[in-house]
DNA sequence: ATCGTACGGTAATGAATTTTTCAGAGTCAA
DNA sequence: TTGACTCTGAAAAATTCATTACCGTACGAT
């Protein structure tokens, strides 16, 4: 029996801190257990006691046994890392492995779906200083627009996220010129809303990149690229765990391409913001 | 520069006993190191200040010196595919594919950090109609507790979601009950002003639910439930795929758990937005 | 409201580990 | 053979580490 079955066999009837504990092992297994005692109790925020009583609940005789049998796992996973991954996972019924597993297989097939070159030529759109670059999405979907406009700001100058209200949007229509980049997120429930707009977008000559589903949102006629990414679970809600991924690897692509330009960005944007020097790190 | 380096470096001038160390230390690296300095001597057949003279000898402060570094170099072996990125990276085997893999991969391991009983737990958290819920998260991380906070909504009432300027937060402290649900998001570059917010809302006898890295926001120490995801990607920056799943795994099976009340709460939510009837779909 | 219980931290204790000190043993050269 | 030198391990000292004991606090039940 591992220490980590050890610890979620035991998970049920764990106190407050001692959750905590379960939390800092396993988020780091096994090297979180590897350290002194003392340092584990200052990195989980627990008292050194508190960890004595802790392997002691989950049946060890004293921390030092939990670092012996910690080093003999490692020592024999060394061996078959893969296997045990598959073996701890497999037999698990869990709905948070399901879900977790359902989400990996979609991002699969996210894979497929968007080709590398498509994926250049958008980065390609996204890097070039020249064109500025409006974002948006949907009701449930604007938290990846946001998230990516987030961090394209940084890497680069010229990114706009627009607000949600579309009395807002002419004003940012008046500013797009031609070739600009405009960045819709639109999934199922889609709103006409944002093909109105993603229409305008494009009537200005502006580059429309839509991220949708594969059912396609109308907005589509107006796109010069689309992205048709997974979000279908078989649960009661989409998953948009594949669409952030996207857009995520747009972004990082997007800065590695021009790090020199995002590091200095970065640093001049932690170095514009001294007011909340005691607010940060 | 690795402890199997150092000692091969040093190897010319190494007396008799230090050679046996050697040996001992190289057969079976690294788990002969992280052993007890008195364990090593028996087995090395050498006495254990030999030991402490030999790792002095080869450039190290001490034995539990060398132990950490042991430890480290074993920990950063095991995400040799990060470090595959450098070299990767050049070679190009798709830089959208590769990226996916290793967000799939990152999900795996959020399997791992997070058991099934601890998602289980906060899951009866947030059903719980009796407690209200309130949301935030860091700069980067707000869109996730955003998306979380959007769908809890659509499953339940009293979910709040907090505004990102500091200003505003005492107006909801004000509202906290006892038993309330403070859902709080805080990856690496944490923020001071969220772990104090999670300091009042622990004081006001919340229970506070942190969903955090493997180096543990500050405002664990405030938290009854810590959820540390995997993040860390070896890109320029963090990737929080993983961080979404979770939290989409959250609020899917809150929305499974009470199925009639959610779907009453998305009708009778659409039929309150008349105006936008030819919005949506 | 009060008692009892359970939890978690501080501080003290005890144990183990590592390092230093010191003396003996071996080696080589004169 | 002797003296100087180096290497080694036993023992002691120092340090770190883990555990126990104890107390204050919070929470729930009566």
């Amino acid at each position: 029996m591992t220490i980590r079955e050890q610890i979620e066999s035991s998970s049920d009837n764990l106190t407050q801190s001692e959750r905590k504990l379960a939390t800092a092992l396993l988020s780091d297994y096994p090297y979180a257990g590897l350290v002194s005692i003392q340092e584990l109790a200052s990195r989980a925020e627990v008292s050194a006691p508190s960890i004595t009583r802790f392997v002691n609940k989950i049946g060890l005789g004293g921390y030092q046994e939990m670092q012996r049998n910690l080093l003999a796992e490692l020592k024999a996973g060394d061996r078959s890392p893969v296997d045990l991954h598959e073996a701890g996972q497999g037999i698990e019924g869990g709905y948070l492995a399901e879900f977790i597993a359902r989400a990996a297989s979609q991002m699969q097939s996210a894979c497929d779906a968007v080709t590398e070159a498509q994926f250049q030529r958008i980065c390609t759109l996204l890097v070039d200083p020249k064109r500025s670059v409006y974002a948006l999405g949907g009701r449930t979907s604007d938290s990846i627009a946001q998230h990516l406009s987030f961090h394209l700001r940084q890497a680069r100058q010229g990114v706009a996220h627009l607000p949600r209200d579309p009395q807002a949007w002419p004003e940012y229509l008046l500013r797009l010129q031609p070739g600009d980049v405009f960045f819709l997120v639109d999934f199922r429930r889609y709103e006409t809303a944002l093909t109105r707009l993603a229409e305008q977008a494009a009537a200005r000559k502006a580059q429309v990149v839509l991220m949708t589903d594969k059912w396609l949102s109308p907005a589509t006629r107006h796109a010069s690229e689309v992205l048709a990414v997974p979000i279908e679970t078989g649960t009661v809600w989409d998953s948009y765990s594949a669409a952030l991924t996207v857009a995520e690897a747009l972004v990082t692509r997007v800065a590695e391409d021009n790090w020199d330009v995002t590091r200095a960005r970065i640093e001049a944007w932690d170095a514009a913001r001294p007011k909340e020097g005691d607010t940060d790190e």
